[in-house]
DNA sequence: GATGAATGAGTGTTCATTCAT
DNA sequence: TATGAATGAACACTCATTCAT
């Protein structure tokens, strides 16, 4: 039985979560590929035998990362699940959505697109199922194919906050923007 | 004075382009930072010694790849701004960039979003300035915050053609999407 | 004053038994380089910190193994020192050499021949004291150089017993074969 | 097709022969486990990094020694199975293994018996394909169970020429031994 | 008695790069 | 043009060992 990004995330001892946010930070400015293990260790302070200590790999660090960031992404979406997938539950959802990726999105940085992390966005079963699921609510079957490409496109576009040749605009402005562009694209087009 | 993209291109020998291209479908599949020197002459089909023969360095391969990548955009950009920057000349160079990202879309793959390719393309000077021209055209002095906002997250959201979600579309159908999208949100937006 | 093996066998506490007892089975598979402290304490439930409250050091584990394995043999010296070196005193102590290896051939396994515990075995003192005197008992001088040359190169058959190409006998088969060979080469050569 | 060990250590270049070499030295004092890549690049006078140029692998090289040291006795071997596996043929080969045991035992040390090199003996197929076919030879049909147990036993003690407690022999006599007692134990047993 | 946390030295391996030929 | 050989620095990871609690 898989178990669920958020219980994962639970299970951290503080010194996994001091080490997770460093990493954060690091993937951030370097990607996954470009951090070594040797830079987390310096930026902690410790060795990286230390490090070693606290996760077994360099991938369960990157792991760690997943299920810290895509926690609270899971827990608005088996909200939206509870509440059934209505279309207020699927507007509900969406605006969570854009209020997390928008409130983390300086330290998101390189990290939204980095190969590596792709691949694990992909193969890392708990977050594949969680993408899944996501989708599936917020592309119910009442959607039509313009619809469906339409919010596809755009969940690239919500992690285009920390986009190089993004306007410099403050967290509400932007959300407010991203919720009004998605609204008028997927849900009420016209 | 720096060169400009295309002339860059076009001053490569046939050698180096056989190299960029093989570099190219490289840096889709691995990212630049999971692909080595060792990987490129592989496939090229002779030695490391080899490579290093055509380019002194792998970040003149890098360059290399944005160069070629980066010509047609570059061709577009300049026919929008003979044309003076009317409304039609921006939807015209609208219209080539979604064209160009679109049928690249398949050879872009894990490169687009790479933190690695993405330092090079914020400070390689050719393409930086290229970027900078290419937005002040797109955005003219006309569009409000909130259109700049858009058009920001949508220059992202149109390299989402690969995206590990995105609904299996052919190009021309993504292609009038995207381009209906933008014009929607950004030039006529109500 | 060197104390005899037997001596400090006994002293082991229960604990450092049970390590002794792991350290042996894991020895046997993966050699004395090929086990590391952590498959050790693993292979116990406790953790590394509580091997080496037992054992200070990894070789004092391999001294503890030497000591016990080694035990036997020494008791079967001694006894056939007590008896004088007469023919039939040393047939006893081959009988009982053949016995104690033949008996132990699955737990010594990938240990005998690995050059780690050779190491020891050869430079641990109270180890190379009873082999000289297991020696000097087996090969009396009464020995002529054909003699000795035939028990040196059986000595080392004797622990041939766990040869991947060794025949599959019993126990009690294998055992009366090696004490034929070794008489009928040694002792009553023709 | 498996390739013989002869043609794969005939196809050395001269650089590879002299890791091997060296390798063989070293595995012989420290064991495979006890030897690293770093001595063995010490020992040549070059770097790691240029030891990898030579094999890919720690593993490659140990199966080059592996092919060097193992080649003379599958020529042995060859040269028995053509003769048809009668008496002589036979004990031809038991005097050719013998004579290449007892002529190496100097450079084998420590290897033989090692845990690791066993491994790779039992696991490396053109290694393992050469000990099936020598024994099927040297323990034709013909045998009595007594016979096998005996040829097992003294396989392995054919390498006891390096063992810490051989009498000191020069190795023109230690062959005619060796040869006598397994002439007399297997094929002439009485 | 035992643990969690840490360390320093080392291991096998990779990589961008150089250079004589 | 291209190669074979080499290098130095880095990397992910392991291990024996220590120590405060």
């Amino acid at each position: 039985m898989t178990t669920s990004l958020r219980e994962r995330a639970a299970a951290c001892t503080p010194a996994q979560r001091r080490t997770i946010d460093v990493a954060i930070s690091l993937f951030a400015t370097h990607g996954v590929g470009g951090t070594s293990l040797g830079m987390i260790a310096d930026a902690l302070g410790v060795t990286k035998a230390a490090v070693y200590y606290q996760f077994s790999t360099k991938e369960a660090i990157v792991l760690g990362v997943l299920d810290v960031k895509l926690s609270p992404l899971e827990a608005a979406l088996e909200e939206a699940e509870a509440a059934g997938s209505t279309l207020a539950a699927r507007e509900g959802l969406l605006a969570a959505v854009i209020d997390v990726v928008v409130h983390n999105r300086h330290d998101l940085g390189a990290m939204q697109g980095d190969p590596v992390l792709f691949r694990y966005l992909r193969d890392h079963e708990p977050s594949r199922q969680m993408w899944v699921r996501l989708f599936s609510v917020l592309l119910g079957d009442d959607l039509d194919v313009k619809a469906r490409t339409r919010a596809a496109v755009l969940s690239s576009a919500i992690g285009a906050a920390a986009h190089p040749f993004v306007v410099d605009l403050d967290n509400e402005t932007l959300s407010v923007e991203l919720l009004d562009i998605t609204r008028r694209l997927i849900f009420r087009p016209g």
